[in-house]
DNA sequence: CTGGTTGCAAAACCTTTGCAAAGTC
DNA sequence: GACTTTGCAAAGGTTTTGCAACCAG
């Protein structure tokens, strides 16, 4: 929970305020504790848990102010959020991204090295121009444990 | 709209009903007209979309049978369901599955062969045991359109 | 001062569920 | 006749939005 991790606030922070005032935007107050929920929680966290962690010190940020600035962080690239399943999306520090593997039977979420996607990568944009982005969805389907239990009851 | 496009569908309906057996589970009439919408609108299409066409012939089937019996055909293998974004899930029959990409900014949907995921499931599978299913999520990107155009104004 | 940001409450959106009546095997 | 499925209405879970007050540049 405390687990900064090497990453620097006020350098991202900074950071954030300054591409925000190149889009004319502005930066409150409220910025920095939504940042340092999303720094301490070092990823796979929703929203609202982010939203908790900040009520634990600023009661007086609004849930909805959460919400607000992630959409903000997302926009100047500091932050993305993913969806590994049917829940609410989770949250993470772009210089922390990396795709997800979900199991559809038991939830369990697999983080694979980002290396194995380069390939597909880069045939997407051979054979269609298009540059995909691994990180926004996650990759579901059946872990080890679950293919084995299931090939006696799975469908097809 | 009219596209059977050689799918069965007597022969599609058996073969759920004697899958729905098989679990226990029994055969309504309102299976039929669900998954005559499903067969003619070929992919791409929403659970309230699917519910609309089926309203048109059978005004008394009601929306929420609409999303049970989609979730039967799942269930037995017949159909799936894949999120191309946030909007919500879009339904294909199985027998015309294939993976999506969605750009991000213009929501283009291209839908590549299937075999340029082969690599990367083999991949997966031996790294990690996994078995990818990769219909269920789109991979989300830029489309070639679009990248250029974001060059000039996209973050990082 | 101009106009973006906040707290609040309410709505939006898609989907699921509880229940009694109707239908299936 | 036992048990599933339906129509209906209501709720569910997550996110967005309208608005007046507030605050940053």
């Amino acid at each position: 929970v405390t687990t900064t991790d090497q990453v620097d606030i006020d350098r991202v922070l900074a950071e954030i305020v300054e591409r925000l005032h190149g889009r004319g935007l502005r930066a409150s107050a409220c910025l920095r504790p939504v940042l340092e929920a999303l720094i301490a929680a070092d990823g796979h966290r929703s929203a609202e848990e982010l939203g908790e962690e900040v009520h634990a010190r600023h009661p007086e940020i609004h849930q909805s102010t959460v919400y607000r600035n992630l959409d903000r962080f997302e926009q100047v690239g500091i932050a993305y959020h993913t969806h590994l399943g049917h829940g609410p999306a989770l949250w993470h520090l772009t210089a922390r991204s990396h795709p997800h593997l979900t199991c559809v039977s038991c939830g369990a979420v697999v983080t694979v090295d980002p290396g194995l996607f380069e390939a597909l990568s880069v045939a997407l944009q051979r054979q269609a121009g298009f540059t995909a982005d691994f990180r926004h969805f996650a990759v579901t389907g059946r872990c080890a444990a679950c293919v084995g239990l299931t090939e006696q009851t799975a469908p097809r």
